[in-house]
DNA sequence: CTGAAAGCGCTTACAG
DNA sequence: CTGAAAGCGCTTACAG
C-alpha cells in the first residue's frame, strides 16, 4: 500500500529564510542583512532587488535568531512577574510599563505569581531561559538573594510594590506607611477614637507597613491600640466582609474602618451595606479603585498611582539598559488622601 | 595615558554556555543536551557530574537557540494582542489565557491596540518575528487578511471578542446580538416603551451587532423606534455621562436605557446620579463591572464572560498546536441576563 | 552509552 | 560598496 498525503491538509509553508531571499535578489545573505537592518552603503539597485524579494516571499526576520548572534545580545523583550494579571492594581501598571517600553519596540512577557513564592521563581528562571534584557518584579517571595546571578549577568531588575529582600536592587515602591498614617489621622480628624484595622495576610511586607503607619498615628494621636479592633490576614472581599461583620457586632464596636487593600475595602462595604451602617460608620480604603465615586457615600481612599510605578520603574529598567551603571535606587511614591464621603462620617453615639 | 576600567564597576559576568558546563564536566556538549532535557541514556555518574557543573556555573540554557535549531521549532511562547490591558475585560481575559498556557509551561507576550489597526499590525509582526507558536487576537482592523501567511506557515491564530474580516479562522465570540436583545425584552417586560440607545463606536463590530439586537427586539415588541433615542459612538465615560444627560433633558425623554458597553453603562450611571433619576430611569448595560452591586440602586447586567472567552481561546489554540487541522471554528458564548435592581424599575409617567 | 560534525537563521569581523 | 567564512548556543543525525 502506498502512503498518500490526506489531500484535505494543505502543508504549512515554511517561512522564507535570508538565505532565499539573498539567492532570489541575487545579492550575498550580508547583503540582505544591510537592508533589513536598515545599514546604509548599499546601492539603491541592490537595496530594491532585495526588497522585491522580501515582498514576494513575504519574508520575517526572526530576531530570535538575530539576537542569538548579535553582539548586544538584546532581545528587545522584557519580563515583568506581577501578583494577578487579572487585578486593577497588576494590570494598570504593567499597562505603563507597556506604553514606556513600546516607545522603544521592547515587547512584554508577563506573568501572575498569585502569592506564590514558587511561582516567582518558575517565571523568573523561564524569562532569564529566553534571554529578556530585564525583568520588573513584584516579588512575593520572602528572599530574591536568588537573583543575584542574572544581575550579575548584566540583567537589570526593577522591583515594584515591595521592596526585595536579601538584594540591593532598585526598586518603586508606594509610601504604605506614611499613606497608612494618613488614614488615621484623618479619620481622627474627624473625631473617631475607635478606629479598626483590617489588613492584609501579615505576612505580606506592604501590609507590614500600613500596620506600622496605623500603629503609629494612633500613638501620635494618643489613641489606645485596642486589639480587638485589629484584623490580620484578610486576602478575599468575603474574608473582610465576614471580619468586619464580626467587629461591628460586637461590645465596644470601633466607629471607624482603615481598610489596608482593595478587595478588604470591597468586603467592608458590602458587610456595611448589609447591615446598613455605610453612612453611620466611618470608613477609608487603602488603595483606590473604579467606581469608588459612584458608590453612597462615596468611598475616601488613600490612592496610590500604579500606572506611576509601572512608568517610574520602566524607564529606571530602559536607564539601566542605555548602561547607568549608578547605585540601586528606591523610589517612594507618595499616597494621596482622597475624600470622597465615607472617611468624613462623624462618630455617634451607639 | 593609560586607560584604566573604572574600580567601581564590576564587570558583568558572562552567562555559563553548555560548552562550558560540557567542559568543566569533562563530558562531550550532547551528553549536557540529553541531561538538560530529560533524555534517558546516560550512566548516574555522568549524570551527577553535569548537574554539579551546570549548579556551580549557575548555568541557565539559552532557549531561544535550542528552539532555534530544534526540529518543532516551538519556542513555547504564545502572543495575545488586546484592546486595554488596564480594562477589566481585556486583563480577565489575559489571566485565564495565562492560566491555561501556564498548565503547558508556555509563556506569553502581550500587547494593547487601543482600537488602533497600525498597532494591531505592528504587534502581530513584531510577536511572529520571534516565531510565536501562536496568537490570541481581538482584532480592530477591518481587515485580517494580511493574517493568511502566518496561518499558512503553521502558527495557529484564535480571535476573540470580535470575528476576523476576509479569513477564515477560529473565533471565540460573545452572542452580542442575542445579549442586546435580551436586554431590551427585559427593560419592555418592565412596562417600558421608550428605551434608549447607548452605543459604543459605531464602527466596531460588536457595537453593530448589539445595536442589531437593539433594534430587532423593539421590533419584536412592536415598539416604534425613535431616531433620537439612538446615540452611537460613545467611547468614554465622559461621552457617555454627556449624551445620557442630554438625552434625558429632552422631550420626550426615554424612561429606561441600554448601555451597550462597560464605560458607557459607568457613564450613563454617573449622568443619572448628578440628575438624581437613579431610582426613576432604568437602565442595564452590557457587559458586567466590579461593584455593580454595590452600587445604588444595583446595576443590572448582561453578563459576558471573559475568562471563560479566554480559556476557551486558549484551549482552542492548544488543540490546533497539538495537531488538530481540521475545519475552522465559531465558538458563540452565551451572555446572561443579571437583574439586580436598575433594570427592573417601572416606567413613571414624567 | 557517548560524542564529533554539521547546521538552525542570523551577524560579526574581515578582506577585497 | 560587497561578500565569504566563522560563529552565536544549541540540537540533529549519525557513527561508533
Amino acid at each position: 500500500m502506498t502512503e498518500h498525503a490526506d489531500p484535505a491538509i494543505t502543508p504549512y509553508r515554511p517561512r522564507a529564510t535570508l538565505r532565499e531571499v539573498a539567492a532570489m535578489a541575487g545579492v550575498s545573505m550580508k547583503t540582505v542583512s544591510r537592508v533589513v537592518n536598515g545599514e546604509a552603503g548599499v546601492t539603491p539597485q541592490k537595496v530594491d532587488a532585495v526588497r522585491v524579494a522580501i515582498s514576494r516571499l513575504d519574508y520575517r526576520p526572526n530576531v530570535s535568531a538575530s539576537a542569538l548572534r548579535r553582539s548586544s545580545g538584546r532581545t528587545a523583550a522584557i519580563g515583568t512577574v506581577l501578583e494577578d494579571l487579572a487585578n486593577p492594581f497588576s494590570s494598570v501598571l504593567l499597562r505603563a510599563v507597556e506604553d514606556v517600553a513600546n516607545e522603544r519596540r521592547v515587547l512584554i512577557l508577563t506573568g501572575s505569581v498569585d502569592e506564590d513564592q514558587q511561582r516567582e521563581r518558575t517565571l523568573v528562571r523561564a524569562f532569564t531561559e529566553r534571554r529578556v534584557d530585564g525583568l520588573i518584579i513584584a516579588p512575593v517571595g520572602e528572599d530574591q538573594g536568588y537573583l543575584r546571578a542574572e544581575m550579575e549577568a548584566g540583567t537589570p531588575l526593577v522591583f515594584v510594590d515591595r521592596q526585595p529582600q536579601g538584594l540591593l536592587a532598585d526598586c518603586v515602591l508606594s509610601d504604605n506607611e506614611a499613606g497608612a498614617r494618613d488614614a488615621v489621622h484623618h479619620l481622627a480628624d474627624a473625631g473617631h477614637r475607635r478606629i479598626a484595622y483590617l489588613g492584609d495576610l501579615a505576612l505580606i511586607p506592604t501590609a507590614q507597613q500600613r500596620f506600622a503607619g496605623y500603629q503609629r498615628a494612633l500613638l501620635e494621636r494618643g489613641l489606645a491600640p485596642d486589639p480587638a479592633h485589629v484584623v490580620h490576614d484578610l486576602h478575599t472581599v468575603d474574608d473582610a466582609a465576614r471580619a468586619t461583620a464580626a467587629l461591628l457586632g460586637a461590645a465596644d464596636a470601633p466607629t471607624a474602618l482603615f481598610a489596608s487593600q482593595n478587595l478588604v475595602t470591597i468586603g467592608a462595604i458590602t458587610a456595611l451595606q448589609e447591615l446598613g451602617l455605610e453612612h453611620r460608620v466611618a470608613l477609608i480604603g487603602f488603595d483606590d479603585f473604579p467606581l469608588a465615586d459612584l458608590l453612597q457615600p462615596r468611598v475616601s481612599v488613600i490612592a496610590q498611582d500604579p500606572a506611576a510605578m509601572g512608568r517610574a520603574a520602566a524607564e529606571l529598567l530602559f536607564q539601566r539598559l542605555d548602561g547607568d551603571r549608578g547605585r540601586s535606587r528606591r523610589l517612594l511614591l507618595p499616597t494621596t488622601t482622597v475624600p470622597r464621603g465615607s472617611g468624613e462620617i462623624a462618630p455617634e453615639a451607639r
